[in-house]
DNA sequence: GCGACAG
DNA sequence: ATCTTGTCGC
């Protein structure tokens, strides 16, 4: 496997932590690199409300590709090393993310990162953050944008696109996977263009606003959770 | 200083 | 992210 130099997990704070990310994003490349794609896992994490110190639930949930068939999940509970910080969700959650896709019976070909790639402060959204250090393919698929602005009108159709600008770089693309429904923001996370990026999304959705493996990994996730605290009889 | 702020 | 029920629309 690559370098995972330790700051990379857990800096000792958010000065290193910014200092890591500039590392990270370098690291990370935004052209298509990666052979067959054979399996594709979507990842998330879940965890307790208002409890930003507890425990937190990953999982990541494999398709078959072509076919989209459901592959088994693999999912692990951790204590995270930071509370979440805007900007800094990668530190959080990438250790419990790596751990849980090292779980897996295959290694995936590409992952679908629950938020955001490069549209992000310093260009390393939690989904470069996994990338880079799982050196796997990955994408960016947020819900809502952290920085950067949407440029023009996006347009009401599936397949609808507008940049996703922040400091006069275009780093993303809200898309519209849903009719009448709110876009979700793409980024390239590590080995995967922009573009390819939201093909990729579009081919994933079915008809739903969000990816296949997202949803998966969702699910996943929350029965990670529901698992851990039943069973405890605290 | 003020507002914004993925999951 | 998380708690929570019903309700509205395709």
């Amino acid at each position: 496997m690559i370098d995972r130099p330790d700051h990379w997990l857990a800096p000792p704070d958010l000065k290193a932590a910014s200092v890591a990310q500039r590392e990270i994003a370098e690291a990370a490349e935004t052209v298509d690199r990666f052979g067959t794609v054979a399996t594709i896992a979507g990842v998330d994490t879940s965890m307790k409300w208002r409890d930003s110190r507890g425990p937190i639930h990953a999982a990541a949930a494999p398709i078959a590709w072509p076919g989209m068939v459901v592959l088994p999940a693999a999912s692990i509970s951790t204590i995270p090393p930071i509370p979440y910080v805007p900007g800094y969700l990668g530190f959080r959650e990438a250790p419990a993310i790596v751990a849980a896709v090292e779980r897996l019976e295959r290694r995936p070909d590409l992952l679908v990162v629950d938020g955001q790639g490069r549209p992000h402060p310093r260009r390393c959204g939690s989904a470069v953050h996994v990338g880079v250090l799982l050196d796997i393919p990955s994408i960016g698929c947020a819900k809502t944008i952290l920085c950067g602005q949407v440029e023009g009108e996006l347009g009401p159709n599936v397949g609808d696109r507008a940049p996703l600008v922040d400091r006069g770089e275009r780093v993303g693309y809200a898309l519209r996977t849903r009719p009448k429904t709110a876009p979700v923001y793409i980024g390239s996370g590590h080995r995967v263009s922009l573009d390819s990026a939201v093909d990729w999304i579009l081919n994933l959705t079915e008809g739903r606003r969000l990816p296949l493996p997202i949803r998966l990994a969702h699910d996943a996730a929350n029965d990670a959770r529901r698992d851990y605290e039943s069973a405890r009889a605290d």
